[in-house]
DNA sequence: CCGGCGATCCTCT
DNA sequence: GAGGATCGCCGGC
């Protein structure tokens, strides 16, 4: 994965990061996964994003060089995953929602706790956590050589049609058509 | 299969 | 001091 593939519009990005790949390396071994959800928050234009107004201590990241990872924790107890994208100078990142084991299908399902194979990786929170996501890795370079923790590469073309629908979860900009979703 | 609800804690106002 | 880019359990149909 390029920079260069970032530094575009944050929509466009997350359309095309479907099917891109998460490569997760740990001492216990490695994940590979295929992303098929994603959904792209702005910045000042986008009344749903963490963005939207000042930097703060959490949002900072999304003002910031594109390829790095922001993770956030949400309602008390789940984490969610972003790669920052934007446009040069601008304001964005794209929240990973879904995705497809690839490789390390045992780590996963330990990270998951024993959830059905069918619930691993189907929602943001239960994509970090499979991946075994921590807060530590908020701010690491996902385009680092060689790879720190966690690393975004470019995958096999897609097959199918790609799904265009509203974000998921927002009480803000509820009618943007900014999810995508591959299958 | 579907809708409702509680858990849980960090962040910003 | 409120509310959130969620999840899984529960009960009802």
């Amino acid at each position: 994965m390029d920079a260069s593939f970032l530094e575009r519009d944050t929509v466009t990005v997350a359309k095309e990061l479907l099917g891109c790949e998460l490569v997760r390396q740990t001492e216990a071994g490695l994940i590979r996964v295929a992303i098929t959800e994603t959904e792209a928050y702005q910045g000042s234009d986008d009344p749903a994003s963490h963005a939207c107004r000042a930097v703060t201590p959490r949002n900072r990241l999304m003002f910031g060089e594109v390829g790095r990872l922001y993770v956030y924790l949400i309602y008390g107890m789940h984490l969610c995953i972003n790669v920052v994208a934007h446009e040069p100078g601008g304001v964005g990142a794209v929240l990973l929602r879904a995705a497809r084991p690839l490789e390390g299908l045992e780590l996963i399902r330990d990270n998951r706790g024993g959830a059905p194979d069918r619930n691993l990786l189907n929602g943001p929170g239960k994509l970090a956590q499979g991946l075994g996501i921590t807060r530590d890795l908020n701010g690491c370079d996902l385009l680092a050589e060689p790879p720190q923790g966690l690393a975004l590469e470019r995958g096999a073309p897609l097959a199918g049609p790609i799904l265009v629908t509203r974000r998921i979860g927002i009480t803000k900009a509820v009618d943007y058509p900014w999810r995508f979703v591959a299958e």
